[in-house]
DNA sequence: CAGTATCCGAGAGGATACTG
DNA sequence: CAGTATCCTCTCGGATACTG
């Protein structure tokens, strides 16, 4: 379970094997998982994959439209913590800096690349399906909807 | 980009190809994706998955640990409109609801399910990685971290 | 059992201005 | 160019209470 409490190797064992669980509330894993899957972390690692060489600060904002500077550097700073990305300095003026995936980057990133897929593939069917469910709204309350006894 | 505005076929056309993309701001793609990467429902439908069989109201909110009943009553709404979950009400007392997933809730909860798997097995890397992180927190300012010129 | 209604606080996140 | 700092808004989501 990993809890963060009574911890049995949080402190310094990459390699033991864990039983992490994130549908338990108080796993590690848990906090990971909603950061991953946070509003931007997603789409920049995502970016990230998709384009294969690093980006510069500017380019990722240009490609994750609609993210403000601060969302960037915070989310950007962020996954970097969990070593998903590494960020590379080059001491010019002005300055140029870097941001790849890590191997664990990478690994983070397909599924959600696939997932991204998925929806942009499937997007006419979702639509469909709100209209049709908006479209019941209305008709409610005329005895509907019941699974047969 | 299927935008919102200027949209050229949102409106009743499941089977035409969209190029949706999530990367735009405008795109309903994104939106959709915000949705389904959101705090809960990505757990449900990976719950749902996991378990094969369609689930009840408490089942679900035993799985996902630490979610209200509000939260799990809103997000099985929301997707549940998007055409991810299927509600089947048995009419008896006390009622018996359940959930399971469609065809599209199972295209969308693999990566979903996949990423999870990998978050888990990874999270000692990860914890490792924020550790690293922190401690060099402290050794600032004494000429580091630059890329070789 | 399976929800809905209401209230409310924390924090995610946007706008703007400034810096190395 | 690549950020940080400050402020402020607004949504998410938790707690609680009530209903069919």
């Amino acid at each position: 379970m990993t809890d963060l409490d009574s911890d049995p190797g949080l402190d310094g064992n990459p390699g033991r094997a864990f039983d992490a669980d994130v549908f338990s509330r108080r796993c590690a894993s848990r906090g990971v998982f909603q950061h991953v899957t946070g509003r931007w972390s997603a789409l920049i690692v995502a970016a990230l994959l998709e384009n294969g060489d690093p980006l510069r600060f500017a380019a990722i904002r240009r490609r994750v439209d609609g993210i403000s500077d601060r969302m960037l550097s915070q989310t950007l700073g962020q996954i970097e913590r969990e070593g998903m990305v590494v960020r590379t300095v080059h001491s010019t003026i002005p300055p140029h800096v870097e941001y790849g995936l890590t191997a664990l980057g990478q690994k983070i990133a397909e599924p959600l690349s696939a997932l991204i897929g998925i929806i942009e593939s499937e997007l006419p069917h979702v639509l469909e399906a709100q209209r049709l469910f908006d479209e019941a709204e209305g008709t409610r309350a005329r005895g509907l909807h019941d699974a047969p006894s």
